[in-house]
DNA sequence: TGCAAAGCTTGCACTCAGTGTCATGTTCTG
DNA sequence: CAGAACATGACACTGAGTGCAAGCTTTGCA
């Protein structure tokens, strides 16, 4: 279920092409010369097209390191929503964001981004931002977990939970960084939600 | 412990005098127009200053809404120490975090404060950003009370904890403002740590 | 009292991110 | 093949934020 499927017009294709060409060369840059130091017209002149294409394709600089993580965060409900109703939403969720760290993931890569938020104010604060955006998409089921009419009330009870819980993902993030991938971010995860919860 | 000590250098006193006065003439205009579509130069003509002066008082215009923030987690961070060495980490937070929703705030302000953040998202942005340095500040203590070493090893538990409290701080406030300042924010914020630690 | 250092204010010029508009070309759909 | 839909790039513009230098006021010290 991944890498350019065929059955897509070219358009499509050319489009994820571009995107993929721009995120790569942007990547390169940010690493050699950090994420601030480089400008938008670097980015788009390396990749051979326009600053104003670069602003087509991406929202903000900011973006092209994101990646996509409305997606991301729709493939968490999505195991959210699919952990057994039995569990509480502390499990549910819990398992739920374990799923991000899969083997599919480029450690290196991954390791490197990390690296560019602890020197990008703008970055951490865009992807705090986005987290924001999770809160919202989840919400839905840790309600139901825990039985509160959805959407309903100004409950704090549920928001609090996810808020809660993704705070222990970044800081376990945080600290594999720190790490330099040398520990296992599960276990910082769980180390972090233990803590939390004791 | 407030309010212009006489006991102060000129200098000093005008300094104050001017930030505040750029702060009521900056809130005015942003409860007005909305905070994005004020423009900085209209904050310093409507205040009588030139554009390059504000920047010597306000280093970005989010900062005016922010207030000071640093002296405010150092607050927190006073009374957090100032907790007897028994409660444990979740217990002293919470209490140290309360000291925040003292009588002496201008509730009416506030109010006007936290709309602006619902839809500002630079604002917000800022706003977590500070959210990481007052982790910082309230470490140490976290830190002792969990019996870790102080700063030591990347144990991401304390962390984790702090960033908790301050999401449920967040969520409080969330909360607070969407009952148009009827609910109780220090019940709000026991409901959502409540959950949190269920 | 007087003088030098330190600080404040301002204007000017600059960089950079991000947006709106428009003309030109390319791909898709029927 | 025609027309809709989309992609691209050029241009011009706004707005935040910074560096610099000139001229002023305050302060601290001799």
């Amino acid at each position: 279920m991944s890498s350019t499927p065929e059955n897509l017009t070219l358009r499509e294709r050319t489009r994820r092409a571009v995107r993929a060409e721009i995120t790569d060369t942007a990547l390169r840059l940010f690493a050699e010369q950090g994420f601030e130091a480089t400008t938008v017209d670097q980015i788009a002149s390396a990749a051979g097209i326009s600053r104003r294409s670069f602003f087509h394709y991406f929202g903000s600089k900011e973006d092209v390191v994101m990646g996509d993580l409305e997606a991301l965060g729709l493939r968490v409900r999505d195991a959210l929503e699919a952990r057994p109703a039995t569990e509480t939403a502390w499990e549910a969720l819990s398992e739920a964001l374990k799923t991000l760290s899969g083997p599919d993931t480029d450690a290196v890569t991954e390791l490197e981004i990390a690296r560019m938020y602890s020197d990008a104010p703008s970055l951490r604060a865009k992807h705090l931002e986005k987290h924001l955006r999770w809160q919202e998409l989840f919400a839905p089921d840790v309600e139901r977990r825990l039985g509160i009419a959805p959407g309903a009330t100004a409950d704090p009870r549920a928001r609090a939970i996810i808020a809660a819980a993704l705070a222990c993902l970044d800081i376990a993030v945080e600290a594999w960084r720190e790490s330099d991938g040398a520990a296992d971010p599960v276990e910082l995860f769980d180390a972090a939600v233990a803590a939390v919860r004791a």
